[in-house]
DNA sequence: AACATTTGTTTGTACATACAAATAAATGTT
DNA sequence: AACATTTATTTGTATGTACAAACAAATGTT
């Protein structure tokens, strides 16, 4: 009896394929900014939260802090954030041009749930967001 | 009105934020046979359907064809599988330590499922994993 | 005040995964 | 049979992400 049809019955092989489609369809969205997806998140971030330290950036985009650090390092290149140290944290801001793509960014974001939304229809894609953002927290509190 | 907060309402980001998860458990399972996940789960279908090709491989563990020949590479370069080359295409073989860990993978996976199911329910975990594998099927019909 | 612990950040390194281009074989078309 | 198209694989290169270790600052304890 064949195993390799019940890869789908497993939540870390789902889960993995889901992210993996995902992906792509936000690579393009996305790349009208040429900004990947998690770039273009931190950066609403920063516009929602002026200031914010990179320990906060990484608990609200359920990264590792070693990969804020990386993110705000590229973003920082492209002259999209700046940084201000004091003590042991870093705050970061946006630069003008950071803030002058907030539009864009939303845009694209916009578009990106347009694009699955249409697929799946409103419905089941707003039902099966929440439902995994309520699966990851379970699994996250222990 | 803060915008941070509605991440979670985009399937992007929590499709991605619960793979990094299951990403997490999965290897910390894996680990115990010195396998990432993906690699364990090719192998699994390998021992299913001695002589696959490559091309299979991707399409059943939905990864894509250059990323199933890295995978057999280092599969190869540990012993675990042989290839044999016919025309273009290659057929790919369990080789006898191959066979002999397809026991402990099967058993690490089942560790896997019990991790998650502990937390989430047996009922709960099927349940979310069905209707993202439903969701993974429309969105790659297109 | 001296030392230990905790907390935030950075750096080195590694891995999974992908795309695009190159190659090679198979198939279809004239 | 010659050429064009499709299909499977490989290779070069790039990106996202993580962990562990290093470092630096803040806080708690004696």
């Amino acid at each position: 009896m064949p195993v390799g049809q019940n890869f789908c019955k497993c939540l870390y092989f789902t889960s993995n394929r889901l992210a993996r489609l995902m992906n792509k369809i936000a690579e393009e969205e996305f790349s009208y900014i040429g900004l990947s997806p998690m770039h273009a998140f931190l950066l609403m971030t920063v516009s929602d939260q002026p200031g914010i330290t990179q320990k906060e950036l990484s608990d609200i985009l359920h990264i590792a802090p070693s990969t804020s650090t990386r993110f705000v390092e590229k973003l920082e290149a492209k002259q999209l954030v700046y940084r201000k140290n004091e003590g042991k944290m870093t705050f970061v801001y946006l630069t003008e041009k950071g803030i002058g793509i907030q539009d864009d960014i939303k845009r694209c974001w916009r578009n990106l749930y347009k694009r699955y939304a249409q697929i799946l229809g409103d419905e089941d894609a707003q039902r099966i967001t929440q439902q995994i953002d309520e699966v990851c927290d379970r699994l996250e509190k222990k």
